[in-house]
DNA sequence: TTAAATAATGTTACCGGTAACATGCACGAT
DNA sequence: ATCGTGCATGTTACCGGTAACATTATTTAA
């Protein structure tokens, strides 16, 4: 690998030149730019990572990571670390993928953290590198997610469009910040439009849906659609109904929330809101390593918008 | 953070001492060892993973490539990163994702790359730093995987002496390692029960598997179960089935291949040959380390046993 | 005209480790 | 007693960058 000696000697200057063009450009002259850039070129030259991190204290490692038991959760954080990984690779950043059990082994510069719980934030609030939170949280940690109570106020809406007389909300059973949001979205709507509503919560299991809907099939009145927190719920209120001999979405729609492989292997596919997650993870990743060049303690945060994916689960026409 | 020279100092010895301490311990006396361990304790003494870098001209980051589409295989490659990244840890190396786009963009030690179809046998050998595939291949280089051959010859047992009389293959379109390998149990199994076998192949989509089975309902008679090369066509061939009016698991059987996720949000849950897959990450880790620390070229490959993983989707006692 | 300010480039030292060589000391053979 | 030998430890230089200071050339102000 060539070095900035190699470059400084091709262009005919000092090692400090070359440093000079790269990060102070405004500090050398015209001429001298062109020549090391070309010298740059000519011996393909890349800068060597350790011997910055060296030389700046750094480690040019962020850790990812992951609070929640990993296998609820797969398919949408793999999409996260890839959004992550694309922002951090542009600026020679790695990415390391840390849990509960090993957060402390190695330094690092930084930390994005998901899955985070309000027990978490003592913790996290001592730890001494910057960090950016995945998910919304009312503690003052900087943010991204999706905007929450925006998704199921938009879907409740659609469900409400489509004719649903009755819109039943599938909550998960945590109090978080999230869960609590994408419930006032549903409540939102239902008051705006002088709606009864119904809440039901349960832990993030498709068999729990699955059941609550089976057992309580009576109550349910042709021409309800369940709004559900997650397209694990939905995928079991989804199968609730078909097993009682409920037509979707003809007489029963069903909604889910996250749009990550599940509303797509369910059968008909979930109509869902859809979290630009591959986004959020890229800009979790520019915002970490904006706090980390800049020296910036506070940036604020960020909400995405989301975006309904049509599925099967809810009536294309009003009926 | 503690360096090597205020060890050294609070020890009374020279830096290179304490280095020696860490990596040739046999060339320093017992005594001077206790000093200087004792010394690294009381000022808790990391080594700089940056000057170990810089030093051994090393970079310290594994690169992770999928060279397959991500949105196929989403839930599976999460467990595999887990895995190596917790190989990794445990050495102070960092794991960097990366797909086909960004592949060549910043320096590493060394390749985890899985998603390998024969057309990247070129590049691939052109590698000038040690590499591990994950999924067997026929070119040579090193591989974990697991035994796929052993789980549908094992699955494919299972479903014979739970009574199923004919046994029919669903297997993947792709002409690559895996898939012959799978093939090769379940006709292995067929030839030494001196069965009919019967294959078909389609792109690894549910929806595909799912209209096959429906097509050609007419053709299965009871007492039959479909081996499927994975869970996301078993989940297809258990909708087919359903959709038809078949019963599972009393007169029709299936099984998948996998055992990530899918074969648990599929309803009943499919009885499938569950690959280790946290397990061969890791296993891709050590390996991979051994190659860079030691040098060594080759080291051979490692095949992980299955086991099964059992659901509803076929009978639990002989009819 | 000349001293002082300013801009462009070069020199040196350092970040925290490690290899290679240098030193000092104990011990056995002569 | 003398010398070589081997072992335990210390010294030096270097990996590839960058900050701080030094030097030189060029302007500007008095």
């Amino acid at each position: 690998m060539a070095t900035l000696n190699d470059v400084a000697k091709l262009a005919n200057v000092s090692k400090m030149t070359v440093s000079r063009v790269i990060n102070h450009p405004d500090k050398v002259t015209d001429d001298l730019k062109q020549l090391v850039y070309q010298a740059m070129r000519e011996v393909d030259y890349h800068p060597n990572v350790a011997a910055k991190a060296l030389v700046n204290n750094s480690t040019r490692i962020i850790k990812f990571c992951v609070l929640e038991d990993i296998d609820t959760t797969e398919p949408y954080y793999m999409n996260l670390m890839i959004g992550i990984a694309r922002s951090l690779d542009a600026q020679q950043y790695s990415l390391q993928l840390v849990t509960r059990r090993n957060f402390d082994i190695g330094n690092c510069d930084g930390y994005v953290i998901t899955g985070m719980r309000k027990k978490d934030f003592d913790w996290i609030g001592e730890l001494k590198k910057p960090l950016v939170i995945f998910g919304e949280n009312r503690f003052g940690f900087d943010y991204v997610d999706t905007n929450n109570k925006a998704g199921t106020f938009m879907i409740s809406n659609l469900a409400l469009k489509r004719g649903y007389e009755r819109l039943i909300f599938i909550g998960m059973d945590s109090r978080e910040s999230f869960e609590y949001s994408r419930e006032a979205g549903y409540l939102q709507l239902l008051q705006e439009n002088q709606m009864v509503s119904e809440i039901h919560r349960f832990d993030n299991h498709s068999h729990l849906s699955q059941q609550f809907v089976i057992d309580n099939w009576d109550k349910f009145e042709p021409n309800t659609c369940f709004i559900c927190a997650s397209d694990r719920l939905a995928l079991g209120a989804e199968r609730g109904i078909e097993s009682c001999g409920g037509l979707i979405p003809k007489d029963y729609g069903v909604t889910g929330f996250d749009g990550v492989f599940l509303n797509q292997v369910a059968f008909p596919q979930i109509t869902t809101v859809k979290q630009a997650i591959v986004e959020m993870g890229m800009a979790c990743g520019d915002k970490l390593l904006d706090k980390i060049v800049n020296h910036i303690q506070t940036s604020g945060s960020l909400m995405f918008e989301p975006k309904i994916s049509v599925g099967g689960t809810i009536r294309v026409n009003v009926k």
